[in-house]
DNA sequence: TCTCGATGTATCGTCTCGATACATCGGGAC
DNA sequence: GTCCCGATGTATCGAGACGATACATCGAGA
């Protein structure tokens, strides 16, 4: 999820570390943010894959490897995305699987950025996770009716409350689909019977 | 909140740990349930500390630290609550700081054992919730308003879904707080103004 | 001048998760 | 009768996320 995310940020621009944090709980939706602790070693790993590129090389890659922790000047360090990251971006961007939206997290990356989503993509991922949404749903919903009359007030209280964030945001996802739906056929006018391939696992 | 969670049911009747983990997610409201990978090192610490025991000692104990994983035969374990685990239970129970409400995790699990928690508790744990969720929403209408014209149609639908999900939880929290409100004056007639002290730090 | 908050990089220990392995038991298919 | 499957049940592994923390710079205002 993180790397999804570090690359749609850095296809718009270079970025610092610390910017990439605020970027990203901006684009979250404001309520979860990725703490340090997450954002460098991901940093890490996708400078080591190549994915992308620091403008300053690392000093301490000279030195051996048990010299004192190089105290005073630290630089900033701006990150770009590479050609292998943009091609990265571009095959994740494509995916459909659950993978792409059984999480809820991964899946607010992704409608983060669907502005580099093909349409047929977008409505695909938008009904997965509402297929993933309404099975919650249905097991909420016999979790509701099994305990109701065996627990408490609160406990009851927390599960009707539960069930109505997720009731919520179906039909928010049905808004979603209905308009995504609407201007695809306003952009494209359906040659026939649509042979609606399955999505790959 | 595994541990208070844990307690809490334990503290009703002794449980193996799948049984345990079953509960627990039918406690949590259904949607989120932990993952054996948390729960049964818990069971380990806890037993550790003495908070809990076991009704069947490890056979393993005995054997030394390289022998052979065990294989056949692995008995069932009901774990059972210790005098020092009711304490810590209770002493838990008791505690209204920031660290009961701020973690929408712990506060879930402390509102489904409420029914083993003090009227006044309930009522300070209910109103910090709704602090908390409230400076959320604070925080989510600033970058709403902040972004609004820079960013896509698709974050700004997340942004606006993920305030109003916010938006209902405090409606709901003002609800069940109104609720208590009034159960406790009808139990309770105040004898003159009431002298609500500050939460402990 | 001094301090404070924002900007900025980085690591540590603790915990959590998903996947997986292995074992037992009851019941239905055949 | 037996064979297989799903529920019950205990347990560990590696990947990685988190909160806390350390350290450093810089501009604004007391």
């Amino acid at each position: 999820m993180l790397e999804f995310a570090i690359l749609g940020l850095l296809h718009q621009s270079p970025m610092h570390g610390y910017e990439l944090r605020k970027q990203l709980s901006e684009v979250l939706g404001g309520l979860r943010s990725i703490s340090y602790g997450s954002l460098y070693p991901a940093l890490k790993r996708m400078h080591a894959a190549g994915l992308i590129s620091t403008d300053e090389p690392d000093p301490r890659a000279l030195l051996p490897a048990d010299a004192p922790p190089l105290t005073g000047r630290r630089g900033k360090v701006v990150y770009t995305i590479t050609a292998e990251g943009k091609e990265r971006f571009h095959e994740l961007v494509g995916q459909t699987g659950p993978e792409a939206y059984d999480d809820g997290g991964l899946f607010g990356v992704r409608l983060a950025f669907f502005r580099h989503t093909e349409a047929d993509v977008r409505l695909r991922i938008l009904e997965g996770r509402r297929r993933t949404v309404e099975r919650q749903r249905e097991g909420l919903r016999a979790s509701l009716a099994r305990t109701r009359e065996r627990v408490d007030r609160y406990t009851l209280e927390l599960q009707r409350h539960g069930l109505e964030s997720v009731d919520r945001e179906v039909r928010w996802l049905s808004e979603l689909i209905e308009t995504e739906r609407r201007q695809s056929v306003a952009e494209e006018p359906p040659p026939g019977p649509r042979p609606s391939a399955p999505p790959p696992p």
